[in-house]
RNA sequence: GGAGGAGUGGCUGAGUGGUUGAAAGCGCCGCUCUCGAAAAGCGGUAUACGGGAAACCGUAUCGUGAGUUCGAAUCUCACCUCCUCCGCCA
């Protein structure tokens, strides 16, 4: 959420962020119903104003005629203020009903461009492997080696369900323990978030109302996480720290789950796209200061490059264009991992940050060293997503014999430097 | 799941229909005193929105939301959260 103050003075960024995210919203009618919600807030406030001061007299006065004749004349007016108060109420509804809706305004950095297909690919890492035979599919190298069960896991879970078994559990596990070791070596503060959360916690991160079909609902009128950003910023809703705490980083794993709704032909086979996975995710709170957002959001994508090539995977940067970031997002970057069986790469990173676009709506705050309270600025990215990143991990690593290398880095975890059967 | 109890400002805590946005204490800030500090004394110390050039004014907020009333922290209802006891349980 923007400040209202700011899209008063600024209606022409809202309408570029707008078009330039390709999201459809129109300026003026929110700055209609702005006017129109102070407009009544006015009318209101005054026939309160009388009321409070007439019910003030009331209270002092003996003349029992005299009440009586104040008091008829407050029931009238309060059938008027009933009115008005139902007309400010229809409006400021409208009114936060559009500023949830309006994008925060994308940075001049951002590219234009209508999908994924014109993010802008920043710097590659490392060499695709070279392989002396054709790479199989992970999900070939998965059933070969017995490390996972598809058949079952759709029997058991439906739709996109799967098991993983055997080195590959450990190989998952082993993957959440080198990232969290790494991120807790840098300072930031490990957790483990819950999955099952509020509604809040959604519309304070900026995924509700928008998002709510990608989102699975429980019969107690909860929600499970996509990721653990949800609960970990929510866990600061309603906060006033401190500026010294700031800023305050974080290294969160939590179960994540998503319905995947409109990409039902997408990425059918395999580990890609699961409606159930888990990921470590860095989230950071910090000060009201655009340099200190732009400076930590590069942090954030240096800690997943690290952890890349400390497992010595082959990626790419790319620089998200505008219609492929989200609605409270000021800039965003993916890193993608090389899958040799396919060729390309795919999304296995997400870092961006929202300036205080997600703090407003989460009502967190610090105070600063003059003692005013301003909203934080938020940012998050993957440090690590299973099972998807162990479609490239096994790919890249796979041998000729058919056994799968595993990263020097993981070895210590797992106490094996090979899968083979 | 069953039975009770409770949610007031940064904290403790008073307040059961009428100048109560809220006593008192603690904390914090400023001043006096002091070479300095402590102590003591005095004064000040919530947030949001709206109006105004400003001084300032208005409105809302005592867990949240509805309601009763001329008037609600105080009465009613629903919800949320916490505590105690019983049951169940990884």
């Amino acid at each position: 959420m923007l400040d209202i103050k700011f899209i008063r003075e600024n209606p022409g960024l809202l309408r570029d962020a707008a078009r330039k995210k390709h999201i459809p919203f129109d300026v003026e009618k929110l700055l209609e119903a702005d006017r129109t919600r102070r407009e009544r807030q006015v009318d209101v406030d005054a026939r309160r104003a009388r009321l409070n001061a007439t019910s003030e007299d009331i209270g002092r006065m003996d003349d029992a005629d005299a009440k009586q004749k104040l008091i008829e004349e407050m029931r009238e007016l309060k059938r008027d203020l009933a009115d008005k108060e139902k007309a400010f109420a229809d409006a400021d509804a409208e009114f936060q009903n559009l500023m949830y809706q309006a994008p925060n305004i994308p940075d001049p950095s951002v590219p234009d461009g209508a999908s994924d297909a014109d993010n802008k690919e920043i710097r590659r890492w490392g060499t695709p492997p070279a392989f002396s035979f054709a790479p199989k599919d992970h999900v070939t190298l998965l059933h070969n080696l017995d490390l996972a069960d598809f058949d079952n896991g759709i029997k058991v879970a439906g739709f996109r369900g799967y098991f993983l078994k055997r080195e590959a559990v450990l190989l998952e596990i082993a993957l959440w323990q080198f990232a969290m070791r790494e991120l807790s070596g840098k300072g930031y503060i490990p957790i483990t978030a819950p999955s099952l959360v509020r509604e809040e916690n959604f519309t304070g991160t900026g995924y509700f109302p928008q998002g709510k079909e990608d989102v699975y609902q429980t019969q107690d009128n909860t929600y499970l996480v996509g990721t653990a950003e949800v609960s970990v910023m929510g866990m600061l809703r309603d906060e006033t720290l401190a500026e010294s705490e700031l800023p305050r980083k974080m290294v969160a794993i939590s179960p994540c789950f998503r319905r995947e709704a409109g990409s039902h032909g997408k990425d059918t086979k395999g580990l890609y796209r699961v409606h159930e996975f888990r990921k470590v995710e860095q989230v950071i709170v910090c000060k009201a200061d655009h340099m200190e957002s732009v400076q930590l959001h590069e942090e954030l994508l240096a800690n997943s490059e690290e952890l890349l090539q400390k497992l010595g995977l082959h990626y790419r940067v790319v620089l998200n264009c505008g219609a492929d970031i989200g609605l409270g997002q000021v800039k965003k970057y993916d890193i993608e991992t090389w899958i040799p069986s396919q060729e390309k790469f795919g999304e296995t990173h997400s870092a961006s940050y929202f300036h205080d676009f997600q703090t407003r709506r989460l009502n967190l705050k610090y105070r600063d060293a003059e003692g005013v309270t301003r909203f934080a600025h938020s940012l998050n990215n993957t440090a690590v997503a299973t099972p998807r990143i162990l479609i490239s991990l096994l790919e890249q690593n796979q041998q000729a014999d058919g056994s799968i290398r595993i990263p020097e880095v993981l070895q210590p975890y797992i106490g094996i430097d090979v899968i083979r059967r």
